[in-house]
DNA sequence: GTGGTCTAGACCACT
DNA sequence: GTGGTCTAGACCACC
């Protein structure tokens, strides 16, 4: 894998959000997109620790939980690789239905401070340009 | 002490986001937009933990935070007030950039899902009128 | 009484020692003194409430307390005055016995501080100076 | 780890003070003494529990408090130690400034006994010695 | 009535 | 093993 874990995930370690979860939700995400693909092997374990500072039990435990879901599969000796019954790829439709919890809870907090649309959606626009 | 409880406070139960913060994160957006004024009473611990189906501590540690960060105020006997000194009813700008964690986070989800930002802003825009 | 409630007793309010125990406290350290012999008279509920912007119900606590432990004796539609046989005016060796729980906790402190002896009391002795 | 909690800490279950407020000013006291050093790891919730006869959550809560306040720091899984910014090992004459507060307590209620500074600051005296 | 403190015990996340 | 969160229930201090 030429792939740079660092470069492929990104770990808020302040976050509530447990890391494994992170990077379970994550690697969905890549899938689902097509960025990675039936039978693309994983970085390791080891390599993804390193390359994130994380402890390599937690990245294992990300894996396992990933393989559990059928997302991943254990190539023994050589690590893990993309499941070759994966749901990849899916529809541009299909891959914003899992990016809707969070604007969910976007619109929530907004409603909250009383912003109206027009400056909710022009923020949002700038910080997708941002990152791009 | 009219204000229902379970109208002003939502709570996802599922989270991986403690209770306790998600009552903090949600009283300071109130108070930041003006919903709540100091001097204003807060509902009573009690009576936010039944409604919410919450143990009472737990709106209690919520309380106790929000006390230390100065946003409340003791009033011994009598309950829990907005503190005079929070600042409160804050402009639009200000708390735009309270919601701009959660908007970098929708961010960077969109560009693991691969989505372009046409698609993704138009889905925010059909969640912020859902929600209206 | 002349005695000005505000000038015989000082409450800290924000201490976590409650404030009825403050004023429990206070009078048998005064009646141990013989600064307040059997027969006076003591200030009313209500005139110490609004000397030190106490809630009525906080003195009469702290007055009921004191009559149950017999220190002092209630005089129907007169107020209360320091009982009878409340043990008064006792030798300086036994005021001073009653002044040893606070005295072993500077020290505790102290030895937590790692302060030698000498610094410790030249501090004490100006802080008793400054209040003479 | 080798600290014996028990030795470290004295808790007065008695007081009014909170239990974990005497907790936290003691590591307080502890650190400003340099007793403790920036980098040394905390006995662990569960160890000073068992030792001082407390509840888990009691210790936990002094512990997040001193975390919040920036005297400890949280390793996730290792436990905690003394944060690396923590102020620690300032001189006597900062040290004493911490103890000022119980020191005019006492100074206050040896006014109140009508006790001459002579008969306080020799029995104070006596006081250290003992603990010595 | 109000909030604060503490206990006992369960489960979770992380190393 | 570590600390964090939550529940259920008790008692206290204050108004």
């Amino acid at each position: 894998m030429t792939n740079h874990a660092a470069r492929l995930f990104s770990i808020a370690t302040g976050s509530s959000e447990p890391i494994y979860r992170q990077l379970v939700d994550q690697v969905k995400r890549l899938v689902a997109a097509g960025q990675m693909a039936p039978g693309d092997g994983m970085p390791s374990v080891r390599e993804v620790a390193q390359a994130l500072a994380l402890n390599p039990m937690t990245v294992s435990k990300a894996y396992s939980l990933l393989e559990m879901e059928g997302v991943l599969t254990r190539r023994r000796g050589l690590g893990m690789e993309v499941a070759a019954r994966a749901s990849t790829a899916q529809s541009a439709q299909e891959r914003a239905q899992l990016l809707r919890p969070t604007l969910e809870r976007a619109a929530m907090e907004a409603r909250q401070l009383e912003l109206d649309s027009d400056t909710v959606v022009s923020l949002f626009i700038q910080i997708l340009k941002e990152q791009a």
